[in-house]
DNA sequence: CTTCATGTTGACCGACCGGTCATCTATGAA
DNA sequence: TTCATAGATGACCGGTCGGTCAACATGAAG
């Protein structure tokens, strides 16, 4: 067992929470190490500054993503547009289960850092970045296999798919404003009508 | 003239533009006062706290909003659908000239605090969420116009208002993430697209 | 038994945080 | 001329920030 990366793990999971429920510049490290009961220079034996350990949690964080829920909802084995009103569905589940427990609701961690840091740290903007371009490739995924089946005309799926990412940052946003889950399940459903059309190929 | 509110004023805009520039929690009150030329006393003679000045901030801002370009693109005389489009238009323009001048988008000063400060001040949030209700409006109107001239099917008015607003929040998240205003034309025209149908009337 | 790497401890650093306050100045009305 | 008020000044407060460091514990390899 990784006993030797325990208080790693302790911390990296805290500091992941608290970024989550809160915000990067409001958490400092102290309070990270307190709730995670590790002491401070074993804090930076594992993490060379507070810059490194956000990276280390938004990793963190896209891989319990892309495993968890994500992969679910994007499975391979359902129909491709029913794997849009699954991924809006899991974001709602998450974040009602998560205003339930704490009262108010997080948002999406990749987007809340996105625009609190990506207009002062451009090496962790490049990593958020990533993530959502990862993500947008599952959509672009299930649209292409859509128009293959001949489920929706064919489109800009490229675009499209980056649309709709961008709605689902968009209500997370507005549901957390509103500190009410039902925002997404509300305005989810739009999110299959969304459309791009292909640029004339003149 | 308001010479007596000329500091109050320096200290405002001074704020508005490094929190929008940056976050809230990055920007001190000395930064502003050295910036807008200010004396600390002199700034807690006008803000009773950085709170006060960040719900101010907002006011500021929401007021410049919605009498400028806001006022702009949801002009009475424009077809309501051509709204749309302008609205977009006028998100894109205005992220890529601060863009060109400053080197990064900042993004939307109420996304940016609604997702830094929502979870830990609810009056901050309060304020934020009236302020994208009254944005919402907007859409809501247009849309019934749109409706009533025969442009558009009924559909939920409200619902899908709330959407394009989301929407268009999302793909200032995503272009600010990519830090790219592009992504706004690219993605923006999809705003029409979306729909939300009225619930069945069982 | 020694060596060395991995990890732990907690005191300590300078800088900065939001906020306070006594004091001073400028203005304008009585 | 007096007096009240609005505003400006800058030193000062306790606390926290991210980060450093030398000393120490542990355990496996030689």
């Amino acid at each position: 067992m990784n006993v030797e990366h325990d208080t790693r793990t302790r911390i990296l999971s805290t500091a992941r929470e608290l970024f989550h429920g809160r915000s990067y510049a409001d958490v400092g490290i102290k309070e990270i190490c307190d709730l995670a009961k590790v002491q401070k220079g074993s804090f930076y034996h594992f993490f060379p500054s507070k810059q490194d350990l956000a990276m280390a949690v938004i990793d963190d964080m896209a891989d319990d993503w892309a495993h968890g829920f994500v992969a679910e909802a994007f499975d391979q084995n359902l129909p491709p547009l029913e794997r849009l009103d699954y991924m809006i569905d899991a974001a709602y589940y998450w974040q009602k289960a998560a205003k339930d427990i704490e009262g108010r609701m997080p948002g999406c961690l990749f987007g809340n850092l996105a625009l609190e840091i990506s207009t002062r740290d451009d090496v962790l903007r490049a990593k958020l970045n990533a993530v959502f371009d990862k993500a947008s490739r599952r959509f672009h995924e299930a649209l292409d296999q859509a128009v293959e089946l001949g489920e929706i005309p064919p489109l800009d799926s490229e675009a499209t798919a980056s649309a709709m990412l961008a709605f689902l940052e968009g209500i997370i946003l507005l549901a957390k404003t509103r500190n009410d889950p039902e925002v997404i399940r509300d305005l989810g459903s739009a999110i299959k009508t969304l459309r791009i059309e292909l640029a004339h190929p003149n």
